[in-house]
DNA sequence: AATACTAACTAACAACTGTTAGTTTGGTTT
DNA sequence: AAACCAAACTAACAGTTGTTAGTTAGTATT
């Protein structure tokens, strides 16, 4: 296991605050006295605010995108891609917890990366929708209101990170497939 | 239909600007320019930021509580209580679309009030979770993973506000019997 | 022993924050 | 015409913001 530089720390630390307060309200003050030094001290290691965001999202939605594209070349049922999708959910968000609140909430604070952000963003949402459409083509999914279908999983899975934390004994294989087959079978009996 | 008065009209404008970017970074400079006035001039009807923020949340937060509370006391089937669970949150939702999003995204900026909220939301989330439970005791509901369940609804039906504004032809009555669908029946077919 | 590097510090900056005080304007009521 | 009032304005405030410059102390390298 790699041990964490400074710079490391201070993101990570960051992540947790925007968390809890949104990244506009988080000062650098409030930042540096989470870390026991002053606010001018975060500037040998970081270059600005800006940038400790950029550090969050972007490699959080990178991850995203990369799962997507191993999920999107295998040869499975769209109904197993759909479960991929969940566990890839699950395992980046109980791993980032604290920048998914970030990647959630924050990222129109982002500026030279805003559009590069929306990009993967949207990319993502349609290969999801277009492994949801495969599905209905072979039959294997409902036909109806594939925007809804595709809106309601996304949601549920965008708000792992609230949900999570508050389960101690997490295991996140068990959780993926339970979550899995909820979005998929529903709750009735 | 009543007509708006400035108070009303600022908090509108407020809570558009809040969905946006949040209530951290809004400054009362910005809200007062979209107003096309001076920021000064928004004293002559308002206390302060804050109070509108509270304005904004609290009154939401109500109306879920006492939509909760008709629903409780109705006479139905768990899964009856289910969909109409699901048309209050869309009904709401469609109606406070800005607001939702403060109530989402910045509830942790209230001040005095957040005591008050927490516990209407925690409230409303056992009301939520006894439902089900009446659910499963009845046999209407799998008998597995209770608050992955909840998590799961609450999660889709609380990010309506983000996905409403994106369907132009929006018929409240009908989002509601679909989704409904989909979040009790899952979408395999 | 001299040098360089890392990571903290103090001090300060210009811009921006929410908010108050006092004033002006234009329309409505006496 | 006089008085009133709602709603805008200008000017200013004290505090906070992200960030820079320059300095210092301790550690590692030559």
């Amino acid at each position: 296991m790699q041990q964490e530089n400074r710079k490391e720390q201070i993101i990570r630390v960051a992540a947790k605050l925007f968390k809890e307060k949104g990244y506009s309200a988080v000062t650098m003050r409030d930042l540096a006295s989470s870390l026991g030094i002053k606010a001018a001290s975060l500037y040998n290691h970081i270059n600005s605010k800006q940038d400790i965001l950029k550090s969050i999202i972007i490699s959080i939605a990178e991850e995203f995108t990369e799962g997507m594209n191993v999920i999107q070349v295998s040869n499975n049922s769209s109904i197993d891609k759909l479960k991929q999708i969940v566990k890839l959910h699950v395992t980046i968000s109980s791993q980032n917890i604290y920048g998914m609140a970030s990647l959630n909430n924050d990222w129109m604070h982002l500026e030279e990366q805003l559009e590069y952000y929306l990009k993967l963003r949207y990319d993502y949402e349609d290969d999801f929708r277009n492994i949801i459409k495969q599905g209905i083509a072979s039959n294997e999914i409902k036909d109806e209101k594939l925007d809804l279908m595709l809106f309601s999983m996304l949601s549920t899975l965008r708000s792992l990170y609230l949900w999570i934390p508050k389960k101690e004994d997490l295991n996140p294989k068990e959780l993926a497939d339970n979550l899995s087959n909820i979005l998929i079978n529903g709750i009735n009996k």
